[in-house]
DNA sequence: AATGAATGAGATTTCATTCAT
DNA sequence: AATGAATGAAATCTCATTCAT
């Protein structure tokens, strides 16, 4: 199942060419679905033999785990950082709503591309990953971030894993189907509206 | 390509199978996954030949016609009228979360099976109805429902269509993940939580 | 496989259904073709259930050979005695274009049907019956009437198997390319001229 | 729906499987007809999996196109020069029964198997391959010829389009039934006396 | 490192036929 | 005498994967 012995390293060639893989990859399933994301189609956009990919991953599986696992990196870089500059609970669900946008803003099809994995992806391997990807992204998580919230007296009293829940909607749900309805709508204002709206539901005793 | 001609009525017993069918066509979907919910699994799952099936669709694409029609149509059916009976936008918003909740506890194979269908591109046939699925359910539209309220002073300003979008999200999305992640978890009050939520984000200025 | 003892009588219903469904047999075939006449095209067109077929037949090679036959039977009825009364061998041969023509008009569909199902039919029964069909049609053969008219002196000599193919072609090949090519085409006249054109070629001494 | 693009060279290999495929397909359907000759019946013969015949034509309709084209091409190449060749109406008439005759020795079942194609209406991918089968084999057509050699004189009077039908009923009908009947038939003797037979039913007047 | 060729498992669909009513 | 419902065999096509070069 596997070509390469796990912890083996790769030469130069060999990364590039897995890196190209694993972009066509993301291309194909972002722009035609899942299902017509063969193994021809994505050799095909990318030029090379069917063969090819297989002698580079062995299995389509290991294909997509390493486009999430890519998603992944990528994404956390980006939103880590971001998050631990804000120093108050609000702040930093601000950064995360902010940073998806810009991720998804810049990496389209990639994002695209593991959620359609997530919802499809056939191995037990891999289908769980939409339920726990976002929460291994970033540490603290967001329910640890809302609980000491309020426990700082920042934020009001709420159920931290419904606000929680709906914050990853947003940005995996929301923001998705708004820029799947226009490639070209910006995320951005997007985001700072989303920022404003969580902000008014969660915030502690106004300012009296 | 379709096994009946379109007006034509049908036998209780065809109705039966049919009926039949699309469940078993929901369970195994929503339990596996799309990409394994074949003509043999559903057959199998109903206790019949594969050829049973092609006799009462003559077509698979059919099939996931009409679970999504069925589908819809339960849903409206359950959502339309609650949401009638609310007179102000905020109690229309909660009918909306709590009917959805509802549903999704009482079709939950049905509801997840929609979702990976409307996530799987197919033949091109299904996608209209997948349309329709979050916008024409109900009249008026959530955006109306929300500039209705702004008008009457009953909501603040925002941007309608975003949160229009987030709760579509709550249902679609963070309710669905819930369930997913715990199939026993008690959706109602996980609507009522939400309404809370969207109630004070999306309130006119406080009783002073 | 034979739905009736062989020599059992037959409802006056019972026949008339069989000639209704072996009609429609003819005309499905006719117009589209052996492979698209399936018993359930051939049930559609005759407004009755598929199990009827199988409830007067037994099976589909059954209809087949009754539709053979039944044309046989109607060809050889219309080609014998016209044949018969011509005394002169160039006159039947003349009669034999003739009366194929007049038959080809009259029965175009079951002309074309036989024909199809001789070259398409699977059954080992059925298969050879093209290279015999003609042959049994009539009596004398055409061979014997062509040796007769060398043995009298009224024709030259040659070949007679050569000649009676070709015979045999000029009705079941070029007649019939040229009724498909145009369906109104005036057969009779093809008939005459074909018969002409037989004549100067296998007459005996011109008249000095 | 095809396996490689229109213009695409062919490996040697690839050449010669689809050269191998196609023979086999010629040799199943000139042996067991049309309707048995499955892709697996063709695979068999071949000696290879049914899916090699998908990764070299992608299609069926595409193995039976190319088998046309093959034969077209194969018969033209063989008529067209000896029919040139011929300086009379008479001797061009001659060389098409005589090459026809010897093509259908060398190429039985390629033959056969074009007639069979052609009388199993496909996919319409195949029809007009069919059609240009009799009609644009050879420059100029047979109708052509007799025209020409009535306009010198050579050839009397006579309808050009019942004597071509006739000429091409003669090849396509009776030479191949001669050959059905028994396959070791001398088609070469048939072909003269055909030609003989032609030719005293098409002269002009008799060099007095 | 790359590829063309080949493969087998499996998916959808068609169709003649059977059976209970 | 007729039918709706069901069936299983078989046909075509797709696709991830393997292998020799």
């Amino acid at each position: 199942m596997q070509s390469k012995q796990e912890g083996q390293d790769r030469t130069f060639i060999e990364e590039a060419r897995r890196a190209q893989i694993v972009q066509c990859a993301a291309d194909v399933i972002a722009e035609s679905g899942y299902a017509k994301a063969t193994m021809a189609e994505i050799a095909k956009r990318a030029g090379i033999a069917k063969s090819v990919i297989s002698y580079h991953f062995g299995d389509k599986n290991e294909v997509m785990q390493e486009l999430v696992r890519t998603m992944v990196a990528t994404y956390s870089q980006l939103l880590g950082p971001r998050m631990a500059a804000e120093p108050t609970a609000s702040g930093k669900i601000r950064a995360f709503l902010a940073s998806s946008a810009d991720f998804m803003t810049a990496h389209r099809n990639m994002n695209l591309a593991v959620l359609e994995i997530a919802s499809n992806a056939l191995d037990a391997d891999v289908r769980p990953l939409i339920a726990t990807m976002s929460m291994e992204l970033h540490r603290p998580t967001l329910e640890q971030i809302l609980l000491d919230g309020q426990a700082s007296g920042e934020l009001r009293a709420f159920d931290v894993h419904v606000v929680a829940g709906l914050l990853r909607s947003a940005v995996f749900h929301t923001l998705v189907m708004a820029q799947r309805a226009d490639p070209g709508a910006d995320l951005a204002s997007y985001a700072r509206e989303l920022g404003a709206f969580f902000d008014l539901a969660i915030s502690g005793s106004p300012p009296a």
